[in-house]
DNA sequence: TTGGGTGCAAACTATTTGCATTCGA
DNA sequence: TCGAATGCAAATAGTTTGCACCCAA
């Protein structure tokens, strides 16, 4: 564990993140394995078996790790953001009936041919979200 | 005028949407023309001389547009929803500076071989969005 | 008349913010 | 010690909801 926590620790501060008990906790969550989760869904993860972490600083510290590219905000319902633990240029299905945000293989869609953007500005991202829905 | 409103009235219906005079309000300004407006921008426009609708109804009429197939949601940014009057298959940038959402000329990006859809599952919307910020 | 549509205000919820406290280098 | 980080609660803002009223078929 103790090596986890310094890989953490190393990941934390290589993006200019001061590691503290608080966004390790975070970190150790979400950066666990690919996943997608809300606010919320981390909020809860990191407290579930005693409160260490604050709503106030789960909201901050994801926005935090967003802005410092450790994270990737993934904007599909209006009602709450994602964390994407996976950084890489992907995409994704959303299935809006059951909430549930997945991958979609890299090798499986194929966007070219990206645009002329409009005078004065730069790229950003690219999101590509395929909505689905149950039959 | 007249005749617009003939026009509206019948694509309401079309759409299995009872022509209310509320409901004929919010249509004559969000389909005007091809554009992209969030719910506050609608209830802002519709009630600029005098107070016609209101802010539930607004609510209420863009959601059920959406729903009927009328517009278009888009969501590109968490604090609100557009509504998009073109409902053909077109994709978007997002300046997230300026919260500006516009069209990418269709023949400037090029999507291909959607992915096999989980099981399951049948395919709703595919949205692309291009984030841009100002330089 | 009668049920859908509307208006209003209150409720709701995700997120942000102000500020006092605490922690760690 | 001293500034950064945190916690808490209140504030915010978009959106939804409950309910009484009203209108058109």
């Amino acid at each position: 564990m103790q090596d986890n926590d310094d890989a953490l620790i190393d990941l934390l501060k290589l993006h200019d993140i001061s590691p503290t008990s608080q966004r390790l906790e975070i970190a150790r969550i979400l950066l666990a394995r690919p996943q997608h989760l809300s606010a919320d869904q981390v909020l809860a993860s990191v407290n579930a078996s005693l409160p260490v972490v604050s709503k106030a600083t789960v909201y901050n510290t994801l926005g935090l790790f967003a802005k410092k590219g450790l994270v990737r905000e993934v904007i599909v319902d209006p009602s709450k953001v994602f964390y994407d633990s996976n950084v890489e240029p992907h995409f994704h299905f959303y299935n809006s009936d059951s909430g549930e945000l997945t991958d979609i293989p890299n090798d499986s869609i194929t966007l070219s041919q990206i645009p002329e953007l409009p005078q004065g500005c730069s790229l950003d991202s690219v999101d590509v979200i395929v909505r689905i829905r149950e039959d």
